[in-house]
DNA sequence: CGACCTATCTATAAGCG
DNA sequence: TCGCTTATAGATAGGTC
């Protein structure tokens, strides 16, 4: 898909790897946005980059898709295996969250931790910049409200279609 | 994508939202799959079909993701917000899985409760058309040891250029 | 770096058997 | 209900600023 035919192993130039793995995250969230929407279908991604930073999509949420997909589980009964136990509610709870509607949320993000009261206000006014273009109102409100988020990509922005209500979270790489 | 541009809304065609959903998720999976293997990144993804049927992709697994997901936000701490709490282990742990190399597993699979020996077997026997085409022996000894898995996308096979463990699980839609 | 820019490569919406 | 096939819409590799 690009002036070139690659081959889908490891891509070993570093750089070229994390701008691979921008470019595809983006496009497979779009990829997972669009088919919550045409489908209204459930979905959850979860995903480490090379450099090990968390990134994630849920539709409506990961916790709601995962805890979801565990119910289903115990109805079945395939190779049983227990392995360490952790509460699925933590996977998203805790994480950095947004709920948005009509828009993906992406990069320029810093970890939690590594946020303070003037990069919280520096992201929304970076944020702001979007809302006069097609974002309902109840998004900026969100928006506003939203401790991590620094960008809202325009272009998922010009890609929604219609109101949906879906969760992505990301930290900077 | 297709002859004619559509927007992205919900399809209302019961019919053609279960064929838009199927291409779309496999898709989806075989994107997940391919960042996986050029960023060497661990990926999960889980969701539900319209009619409610449990799908998920995960490198190395949907477990080792879901998990490595958990642990780091532990070192975060943004909106703690308790929810239910169930196993993370469980999510696939309990659910029917596949560990293949190079190959996606697509449609096919009815329910673990609804299959029978026989049932298995011929499964086991759609999949060793596809062995010879290119696929590791790992991958082969896996394939005859695993109880859901109906069919290999031979599609899929011809996409995959190198070694990877993945996770694939499905339900018969 | 990150945001754009397109030539190309893919995914897929419709069709067809 | 299914697969395949084919014309297009869409994703993206490589490059530029």
């Amino acid at each position: 898909m690009g002036r070139r035919k690659i081959d889908i192993s490891e891509v070993k130039d570093a750089n070229n790897k994390q701008v691979t793995f921008s470019k595809r995250r983006t496009g497979l969230f779009k990829k997972a946005n669009e088919l919550s929407i045409m489908c209204d279908a459930e979905i959850a991604v979860v995903m480490f980059s090379p450099g090990d930073k968390p990134y994630s999509f849920g539709h409506p949420s990961v916790h709601v898709v995962a805890d979801k997909f565990l119910q289903q589980n115990h109805a079945s009964n395939v190779e049983p295996e227990s392995s360490a136990s952790h509460e699925v509610g933590d996977i998203l709870g805790q994480h950095q969250q947004l709920s948005i509607v009509k828009c993906h949320i992406s990069e320029e993000q810093k970890k939690a931790t590594e946020l303070d009261k003037r990069e919280k206000e520096q992201e929304a006014a970076q944020l702001s910049q979007y809302k006069e273009l097609q974002v309902s109102p109840a998004l900026q409100r969100m928006v506003e409200d939203y401790v991590d988020a620094v960008e809202v990509s325009e272009s998922m922005l010009l890609l929604a279609e219609e109101p949906v209500d879906l969760l992505v979270t990301m930290t900077k790489e």
